[in-house]
DNA sequence: AATGAATGAGCATTCATTCAT
DNA sequence: GATGAATGAATGCTCATTCAT
């Protein structure tokens, strides 16, 4: 990625980038205890004490590009998706938006899916925010394509909650299975959630529900 | 929790299964990397030689751990479905095992959804093996519900494949929600999910499918 | 060499010897630093606590084992030499003994003169002790020898020493060189020394010596 | 001895000198496997990290040792020969020189001769080459030698590379006598030494061989 | 006569972090 | 704005040694 040219003397906010850079991608690769402050400051073309001068501490640094990688990727999202569109269509966008971003930033991707959430409290609640608001985003439009289809069924607010989850798990799972599995493009396999889930949620907003068979018997 | 009474002199094999439960909540709630080996022993009730004259090393008692934990979880999902039953009711039965079980060992899941497949290919073969082993079940599943339902469409390989990953990846996902959210029962996960993915794929099946709308227009 | 066979239920003494064959092994070829307790109980087919139980402690069985192995130098030594015989026989039969021997017992030659040196005073001491017993019979041939050619010329007693340091001090060197150097026999290696070494003395007998040129000029 | 005065912040290569002053001293007297890092950065007077910074890890500092102190000796030899003087004087220069190096740095000369040889392959073969060096050096002389004397017996090849170790095993031999008895001075070994080994050597160059007795009759 | 079970103490190595310049 | 020099505190691992049987 375009950078750490080992110059010197750079202002500030570009040697911060410098640093960042180098910090997600080894976070990313080598997860956040097994990254080494050295190997952040020497990828980045930079001594260990200026990391430290800009960035504090290992913590800090971490805190740092979790919360970049992931407004970077909300705000892939947001720009992929169009307010006033149907719900369906803005799904499909977001779904597409994500994936892309996801498959182009893929120690990004890493960083929030794979390290943040496996090293404790500090972490897990940056990375649960950002869940949180796609989450959010994704219940309302579960509500919103229930209004739209004018559907005489209610959903349970907690089971819109689950669906929610439940699509937005889908999603992040498919994003590792796309980054790993050579040849699948980002377009494809937001085609595949789309399918599997859409006409699920359909069929939900219909009142046409699975019934579980009576226990057991 | 069961065990690790301090006494001394116990038979090999009760020792090593102390390790191991001590081991497995350590990694965990910890992390590999951050799980130290004093932490294990002390837990464990065991002084630290003592744990390498059983297993050998960090690496190989990581190992060990993922190998018991999936293990463990296959066994539960396979032994809570009936083989001859119909598809969906067997989808049905081997997603509340499945949810039953990460349930009731949140650490034992936690090693292997978080910790497993974050620290490089010797424990991510592991799991990921045992994964491959769930998604094929689950793609046999679909492809026998489809059978059932003597459906005209056809479902491409590579479509399968993917629902199967969609719906493996939404129940990993599920099941860390439901061990965060107090509240939830492994009942009610299943049944959100199922009804999201089967309703979904029924229509799929019958070829009602979600039209991606004509690219930008 | 002839044993550790697993068998239950020896004699003491047979017990005893098997383990001092494992130790003379493992610390001639491994150094007393790095032999394992471990590796030689192992090596001797029978648990540590026997080590222990007959040989008390890693130092006291690297001394049992110099000191053994001391003793059966000198005594294949002192067999080799005919009491009576004229000096430079008893000196060729003497060296001969002593790389015969030397090459028949690689590790124990490699306790005593590559380890048993190397590690504080408590085992060199040991082996000093023999070393000046080999010393002294060699000063006492040297003595001899001048006695009998009938010299005219006295040798400084401190002289002698040196001497027959000297000659020892050759000698081992030449024991390590043709223990590692495939295809030099005991016998060659003691005329090559014999030859080296006899005529210098007889040369300084008869008063020939090497005069060290004026100093610096 | 010499330094390693704990004040802080110095140049790399001077902490880099007392650094392996402290290690020579170690390894020489206590072996490399009984020598700890921890008591080597203790008498540089430097944290251990700063020593694994610079030197990287026990092994290669060892090795550094004993390179260092092979070059050394190996320099302080050639200073003190005179390259086109005659043979025996070159001999006599060289063993001189050997022996006050020797004296003069007993824990490098332990090193070399003591420790490196008992430590496997990584390190006796650095070792080796030296001693090769100082070998070919005596080869070459004892060859001038004859040469020189214009003798009329021609010694084989093999026996005159015998006759080069025996010299060389019993200069280390005196060395290390000379290190551990008081009072004996370089010069005095060095004469020693050269009597014994000159004199032999003029005799087996004259012919003059000592003959093996005919087979013990 | 012999061993399975267990440990205190130490060791090489690494890392996040800080001064002094 | 930037760095070479330096360290306290862990961490994985091993080993000589001892009980209880």
């Amino acid at each position: 990625m375009g950078g750490a040219v080992k110059g010197k003397r750079m202002p500030r906010a570009v040697r911060e980038r410098q640093m960042m850079d180098a910090a997600v991608q080894t976070f990313g690769q080598r997860g956040y205890r097994a990254a080494s402050m050295d190997e952040i400051a020497g990828l980045a073309g930079v001594s260990k004490p200026l990391v430290y001068l800009y960035l504090n501490s290992k913590e800090e640094l971490f805190t740092a590009c979790i919360r970049r990688e992931a407004g970077a990727l909300v705000a892939a999202v947001r720009a992929g998706v169009e307010p006033g569109a149907p719900a369906d269509r803005q799904l499909w966008d977001g779904l597409r938006a994500f994936f892309t971003h996801a498959a182009e930033h893929p120690d990004g991707w890493a960083v929030l899916h794979n390290q943040a959430r496996t090293h404790g409290e500090p972490f897990a609640a940056e990375v649960a925010r950002m869940r949180a608001e796609i989450v959010s985003f994704v219940t309302y439009l579960i509500g919103a394509a229930a209004r739209e289809a004018d559907c005489d069924s209610e959903l349970a607010e907690r089971e819109v909650g689950g669906l929610a989850h439940a699509l937005v798990g889908a999603a992040e799972s498919l994003a590792g299975w796309g980054n790993e599995t050579p040849g699948v493009t980002a377009k494809e396999t937001a085609a595949t959630l789309m399918n599997f889930a859409w006409a699920g949620l359909e069929n939900l907003m219909n009142g046409r529900r699975w019934a579980p068979p009576s226990p057991r018997g």
